[in-house]
RNA sequence: GGGCAAUUGGCUCAGUGGUUAGAGCGUUUCCUUGACAUGGAAAAGGUCACAGGUUCGAUUCCUGUAUUGCCCACCA
């Protein structure tokens, strides 16, 4: 007989695994097959992250436990895979890596360097969920750039044209002078910083002198107004008089704003085109003013800046005050923290400047969006508020369009004539009008025959938002997209609430009327040892191949399952390696089973248990209700406790040595029971595991169990249920035979078999060496089981 | 500034209105026993952040304080 070795060997089982279920098709979809379908939203990552790391294992790896946990439920799992790999994270991505920026390139230069980028980057991933085990149907994939993604994104489009829910504008927006282009709320980070309040002395018709402190000194050429509060004792006999500025000489009027802050600065304030939100807002209240374009999208000031026509925004801050201290206009200057919006792709301070972009409107139905949010079961329940708290504070509707090039262009083109808007058919869909031509040979309104594209770009969200119709639209059949739409289970993690779950809502409760998925389960990220976010920059991680080359997969995989849902998760090489003694002690029981049992049989209705066996499957049955409710709530960290606990402290700790004398002894009845108990409960825990450590489950499976189930690979088997048996009747060891045996009493054994351990630890002896007798302090029913106490701790006599 | 969460042995984290609060790692001791020495058995180690309150009883519920983290917010 071939031996065995003692320590489970991943680099050499875990290939053969993935082979196998590459072979036989082990994760694909079945639409023929009848039953519930469980369908997953699968985070599509973006491609541009070049670096994976323990974060990205973590948060796949636990979405995926729960899949595997429903397909051995028996659903129809519906799991694929996409790639996000257009739009502003993949640009940004090749402009760092070829050190180039969108103007110094041509479109379609820059377009061919994103794509093979994006390929590069979707096979890395693809080669890390392979390693890692993850179970998703690699033949249904999409990437966000494809054409099946860019007609269902167009499609999108179209139908919220036509229902009115898009428009185009020209208004004041975010704009990130870096990318240059437009952005929308969600892509803005608030950053601390460091900055100055400076209050700056302007001179009123009448001689007087105002106050007005600001920390955008240099948006002074582009000033629009002055206010006060209309309260302001300070101000009041100003209000309506014409301020001066300094250096410039406009004059504009102090107008009374209940919106002023007494107490802030100065009291008075000046707004500008366009310093922030509030003076976006102030203008709503003073149509009066007058904006100009000071600051251009290079982020450079226009000859409305005058003397600083050219520099930059914050080269001229620094300038416009040693001019105004000159001119002896500036009272003082205070040093402050506040926060700033920047772009959170690049980091640059967000301007705001008037410019013509398409929108989603989002702002008069947030109402209908807060109420989706509460339809769709959160877990846990307590992200919902992340949802809530940012639909509240919405305060800009959606901008899709983005002045970039690697992107879903916009299915529209215009009358160069009277700019009327041109729209495809959507059968004619994916289009580009970059590159083609509309089907209609005049303008419906003008007549003219001459189109001009739209240039801009889709925003990636407006893609990515899709997900779930993309998905469930790859499998063909007609029927089945039903029962994939909505999809059961979203998971993602908490950072993209406000983007990629809320605008996934959004669209799908205007395109269908219905919540895009019934579930959504948001998991934390993974963290550094330390406690640190990981990151490239900190190079505070292992590469996850190296890890899983040194420790196998199912390690990984078991530190994965670690976190309580919704919570970080600190990497830890030491959990990797109990992940690893875990395989090792499977493999063990494993082969401690297939020394003393020849081939497995479960445990059958006639069978007549000892008490031992009828407790370890009263234990196994607690421990699949546990194990089930928990899969069941996502609580894939409860889950794995559970079993760890049971498996490790009740089957090894102590079954498996109960049953070690049986197999030796001579009552071949007994021994066949104890043969069979242990196949059973066994058997559990291997299935049971299986979510988790796919791949040494599926090799005990194959190499001990595989005549006890039809199941090509034990991922497709059934998971367990209870095990219904009578009640044992004691044979041999409970008084009568006949009786039902009472084992509510057995944790006295399990104390008694501790104190018995004590002492031949304190006496140093082996836990093999025979005692002659022994006098047990722990009270327990001799009469019942003294045997199993002698036999299991090799002791004489007990009394 | 608002909201949410956390604060439990050296470390990382579970947990509970009620007899001695758990696990893993680490530490110490013992054991090469018939699955497993990259193992096993055992021991030590906590006034459950702090201060009040509710209760027969609180680590658990409430209030406040402190610290940390996250989300949000136009204080120019």
């Amino acid at each position: 007989m071939k031996e065995i070795s003692k320590r489970y060997n991943p680099s050499e089982i875990e290939p053969k695994w993935r082979e196998f279920w590459e072979k036989n098709g082990i994760y694909k979809f079945n639409p023929k097959k009848k039953g519930k379908v469980f369908s997953v939203d699968t985070p599509p990552p973006y491609v541009s992250a070049e670096h994976l790391h323990a974060g990205h294992v973590m948060s796949y790896a636990q979405a995926e436990f729960v899949v595997r946990f429903k397909r051995m439920q028996g659903y129809n799992v519906f799991y694929p895979m996409g790639f996000d790999d257009n739009g502003l994270p993949t640009e940004r991505y090749v402009e760092k890596k070829y050190k180039i920026n969108k103007s110094k390139i041509t479109r379609s230069e820059f377009i061919k360097l994103c794509l093979e980028e994006t390929e590069k980057g979707a096979k890395n991933y693809k080669d890390l969920w392979t390693l890692l085990g993850i179970s998703v149907d690699w033949s249904k994939t999409y990437s966000t750039i494809n054409d099946h993604c860019r007609k269902i994104s167009q499609w999108s489009f179209l139908d919220l044209y036509k229902k009115n829910l898009v428009y185009k504008a020209k208004k004041p927006i975010l704009w990130c002078t870096t990318c240059q282009t437009a952005i929308a709320q969600a892509d803005l980070e608030a950053e601390e910083k460091e900055s100055n309040l400076v209050y700056i002395k302007a001179k009123a018709e009448t001689g007087e002198e105002i106050v007005f402190s600001t920390t955008r000194p240099e948006l002074l050429p582009a000033v629009m107004g002055i206010s006060a509060h209309p309260d302001d004792k300070r101000y009041k006999k100003l209000i309506g008089k014409k301020i001066i500025m300094p250096l410039t000489k406009k004059a504009v009027t102090l107008t009374p704003d209940e919106a002023t802050d007494m107490k802030y600065g100065s009291g008075a304030v000046y707004y500008c085109s366009y310093g922030g939100g509030e003076c976006i807002e102030w203008l709503s209240r003073h149509p009066e003013a007058d904006p100009t374009e000071l600051v251009l999208s290079n982020g450079r000031f226009s000859a409305v800046g005058g003397k600083y026509e050219g520099m930059k925004v914050l080269e001229v801050r620094k300038q416009i005050v040693k001019d105004l201290q000159e001119a002896g206009a500036v009272q003082k200057i205070e040093p402050i923290k506040h926060s700033v919006y920047t772009h959170e792709r690049c980091g640059t301070d967000v301007e705001y400047i008037e410019s013509e972009q398409w929108f989603i409107r989002l702002l008069d139905k947030k109402k209908e969006f807060l109420k989706r949010g509460s339809e769709l079961k959160w877990y846990p329940a307590s992200m919902k508020k992340i949802y809530d708290s940012w639909v509240k504070n919405l305060k800009w509707d959606w901008c899709i369009s983005r002045q970039r090039y690697y992107g879903v262009p916009f299915p529209v083109w215009y009358c160069e004539k009277c700019g009327g808007v041109i729209l495809p058919e959507e059968k004619d869909l994916p289009v580009d009008p970059m590159e083609e031509k509309p089907k209609i040979k005049s303008c419906p309104k003008c007549g003219s025959k001459k189109f001009v594209p739209e240039m801009d770009v889709l925003d990636t969200w407006q893609t990515s938002s899709l997900t779930p119709v993309i998905g469930s639209k790859l499998v063909s059949e007609k029927n089945v997209e039903k029962k994939l739409y909505p999809n059961t289970l979203r998971p993602q993690a908490h950072e993209i609430i406000r983007t990629w779950l809320f605008y996934t809502i959004v669209k799908s409760h205007y395109h269908h009327g219905s919540l895009p998925f019934r579930d959504a389960m948001i998991s934390g990220h993974g963290l550094d040892d330390q406690g640190r976010k990981i990151s490239k920059r900190l190079g505070n991680y292992i590469p996850p191949q190296k890890i899983i080359d040194e420790y196998g997969a199912d390690a990984v995989r078991y530190w994965a399952t670690g976190a309580m849902l919704g919570q970080n998760l600190r990497f830890s090489l030491d959990e990797i390696k109990i992940g690893r003694k875990t395989t090792t002690k499977l493999w063990n029981a494993a082969r401690f089973m297939g020394m003393n049992v020849e081939k497995a049989e479960l445990l059958k209705s006639v069978d007549v248990l000892e008490l031992a066996d009828a407790w370890i499957v009263g234990e196994l049955n607690k421990t699949i209700v546990e194990v089930t409710a928990a899969f069941e709530k996502y609580e894939y960290a409860r889950a794995k406790e559970s079993i760890d606990k049971f498996f490790w402290s009740k089957f090894a700790d102590y079954y498996v040595e109960m049953v070690k004398y049986r197999f030796f002894g001579d009552d071949e009845k007994s021994k066949k029971i104890a043969g069979k108990t242990l196949a059973t409960v066994f058997f559990n825990i291997v299935k049971l595991y299986a979510p988790i450590m796919p791949f040494v489950t599926e090799e005990i499976f194959h190499s001990h169990f595989k005549n006890l189930e039809s199941a090509k690979s034990i991922h497709l088997s059934q998971w367990p249920n209870e095990i219904k048996l009578p009640a044992p009747k004691g044979r041999g060891l409970a008084s009568g035979g006949k009786k039902t045996a009472d084992i509510s009493d057995f944790p006295t054994v399990l104390k008694a078999i501790e104190e018995i351990r004590k002492f031949k630890t304190k006496k140093g002896l082996s836990l093999g060496a025979e005692v002659e007798s022994l006098k047990l302090k722990t009270k327990v029913n001799l009469k019942k089981y003294g045997e199993l106490l002698r036999k299991v701790g090799r002791v004489g006599k007990i009394s």
